[in-house]
RNA sequence: GCGCCCGUAGCUCAACCGGAUAGAGCAUCCGCCUUCUAAGCGGACGGUUGCAGGUUCGAGUCCUGCCGGGCGCGCCA
């Protein structure tokens, strides 16, 4: 199915051909002067240009040789060059009917479907999410939805933090708190072996009884201090994160113990977000191929010794600047960040092979991924341009700096989601809705509108930017936000609610109005929203095209009653609602939002 | 110091390969519920796109310089 947008750069392609003209420049796009046209072609000016001809003439020539296109109903050169393109009620009628009867909306697929990883969320042990966490979580989500939707096989990784010098904190915290723990991790250790499986059972019952995600959650930062100040601790943070690398039982015990904890919790988290990872991998599980893979870059001649550590280095000629080497092992013989990057993309390489991995990561880490994947390259590991980074802005405060609570410490995401449902709640029982609906459905919607402002409101930026967020916008409920296109979606069911009882039934689309051509027109122009949405990595553009969808349809709706009208026209009508209620959705799924019933 | 990103309406953000009159929302003001959900709709107000040059028929967009802000620059992740 081609769309008019793309019917349309055909017959322009026709035109251009004809007149000998470059038909790289024969493309239409949505008209700057919806006054004038629906559509609008720029390329006479740049053909101009090149064949060194006078552009009106050029203009004047295409617009003869489109002259009999059915599709068109005005035809004009304007300006200097433009060419302005009215499209017929006619056409406009009959593609809004293809969309109507088509189950991807009007949406194409990918020409070859690719394997994607994208690498999103990467929340950590014992680190309980922030507002931060928001970017990544539901960028890498809309992103994942896109390209699955879109025919890509598209896995999503929440890649945990659940390696590293933070585990030896964490490890060294638990056993100061508590002796039992103490003689546990050492006992265990001593013995040099594993635990019987009684024995695993029994030490994972203590723990649980001593070591919850609230202690965890009060443990780190504390640690987190100590080790910045205290010498000594972080020594011995250090050794026992080398310990836990080398295998020594008690240490991994208590860590299996501190990774499920907090896994269990944050999937129930990302899930009640609308965020489900399909694999949910860890640091850890690279950890395996490290030796081999060090062995593997010593083969090739890639490791040099440095200061006590072992590294790559990654520089190219013509670097602008002095990269950073990559550090595969430190002077203290663990694992870093870097070299668990390099063995996931080993390890993704084996299990999954992707054409492509994505990582949804803040832009600030840009120069980290630059001296991985060029160390992944340098290795064999990766293909040039086979991994992309896909960075985005940080979330600041007023003062322009990474946003941070009154009080000098980071919202934690369950704080803003619990603030902005309070919101919701507050709004549905002005409604009446409190009253009317059982409390589960009155506790879910108010769940969906929140996490529908929420998400929207950072889904609305583009994600290479950073943006001031302020709370009050981020749970308003009015004008461009999630909600409000929630209450589009709401106000649409309602009306096809009402029609199935009256017995009412949906006919042919017939465009007519100027509320309705508007809306045909978007629907028409899903594809090249979702399509640059792709191409781009911007789920902004999609939550753009969703918002406009709701907005024209906002208008149609109070420009021409549904219902009220008779025969044809509320026939058309109807099916005009319904199809821009299964796009709206459909944006709105590909956003990870969805519409209650009510609201 | 070096490098990357950013600077658009009072505020928060958009702007497709360089195109016509730079768009939304919020805030302010004025209208609209006896037709389907007013979390809505219509209208008004609001701009020297940080500054100065350059390229171009045409620049928010490309180039150079300056000013301002953010971030990064090996033993955290």
């Amino acid at each position: 199915m081609t769309g008019l947008r793309r019917a349309i750069d055909q017959r322009l392609a026709g035109a251009f051909e004809t007149l000998g003209l470059p038909v790289d420049l024969a493309r239409a796009t949505p008209s700057d002067r919806p006054d004038l046209a629906d559509f609008q072609c720029n390329g006479a000016l740049a053909a101009a240009k090149r064949v060194g001809r006078n552009p009106r003439e050029i203009a004047a020539a295409v617009a003869e040789a489109l002259g009999a296109a059915p599709e068109f109903s005005g035809i004009e050169v304007a300006g200097p060059g433009f060419i302005n393109l009215r499209l017929s009620d006619e056409a406009l009628s009959a593609r809004a009917g293809e969309i109507a009867g088509d189950p991807r909306l009007g949406a194409g697929m990918v020409g070859t479907p690719r394997r994607i990883l994208i690498d999103y969320g990467g929340p950590n042990v014992a680190k309980p999410m922030h507002v931060g966490h928001l970017r990544s979580s539901i960028i890498g989500e809309s992103l994942k939805r896109i390209h699955r939707f879109r025919g890509d096989t598209t896995v999503g990784d929440a890649h945990f933090g659940d390696w590293g010098y933070q585990m030896g904190l964490l490890i060294g915290a638990a056993m100061d708190a508590d002796p039992w723990i103490r003689a546990l991790v050492e006992d265990l250790n001593a013995a040099g072996t594993e635990p019987s499986p009684e024995a695993e059972a029994a030490a994972f019952e203590g723990l649980a009884r001593r070591i919850s995600l609230a202690d965890l959650d009060r443990m780190y930062p504390e640690a987190a201090a100590l080790g910045k100040t205290d010498e000594a601790y972080r020594n011995r943070a250090r050794r026992l994160t080398a310990e836990l690398q080398a295998r020594r039982p008690g240490c991994l015990l208590l860590w299996r113990h501190f990774a499920r904890v907090t896994q269990v919790a944050l999937a129930r988290d990302f899930h009640a977000l609308g965020v489900d990872f399909d694999l949910w991998k860890g640091e850890s599980d690279a950890d395996p191929l490290i030796p081999e893979m060090v062995a593997d870059l010593e083969a090739r001649g890639l490791l040099e010794d440095d200061q006590g550590a072992r590294i790559v280095r990654v520089g190219r000629q013509g670097d602008k600047r002095e990269l950073p080497p990559l550090l595969v092992v430190s002077s203290e013989g663990s694992a870093m960040y870097g070299t668990t990057d390099l063995a996931t993309i080993l390890d993704r390489r084996r299990t999954f092979d992707p054409d492509q991995v994505l990582y949804v990561v803040d832009q600030r880490q840009a120069d980290h991924f630059e001296v991985v994947f060029r160390a992944a390259v340098l290795a064999g590991y990766a293909a040039e341009g086979q991994l992309e980074h896909i960075g985005f802005g940080t979330m600041n405060g007023t003062d322009g700096k990474p946003f941070k609570t009154r009080e000098g410490g980071v919202l934690k995401l369950n704080d803003l989601i619990e603030m902005t449902r309070d919101r919701a709640r507050e709004r549905l029982r002005e409604a009446g809705l409190g009253a009317e609906l059982p409390e589960e459905a009155f506790e879910a919607t108010a769940h969906q509108v929140a996490v529908a402002a929420l998400k929207f409101a950072d889904l609305s930026n583009f994600r290479g930017t950073s943006y001031v967020f302020d709370l009050d916008r981020f749970t308003s409920f009015e004008g461009k936000t999630g909600p409000y296109l929630l209450y589009q979606a709401v106000r649409i069911k309602s009306v096809l609610r009402r029609a199935a009882e009256q017995g009412i039934e949906a006919g042919g689309i017939r465009i007519t109005d100027p509320a309705e051509r508007e809306l045909a027109l978007l629907l028409d122009a899903f594809d090249d929203a979702l399509s640059e949405a792709y191409d781009r990595r911007a789920p902004n553009l999609l939550a753009e095209h969703a918002y406009r969808l709701a907005q024209a349809f906002s208008r149609f709706y109070a420009a021409c009653p549904i219902l009220p009208a008779e025969g044809e026209v509320r026939a058309s009508r109807l099916a005009l609602a319904g199809t821009i209620l299964r796009q709206l959705e459909l944006c709105l799924d590909l956003l990870g939002l969805s519409a209650p019933d009510r609201m």
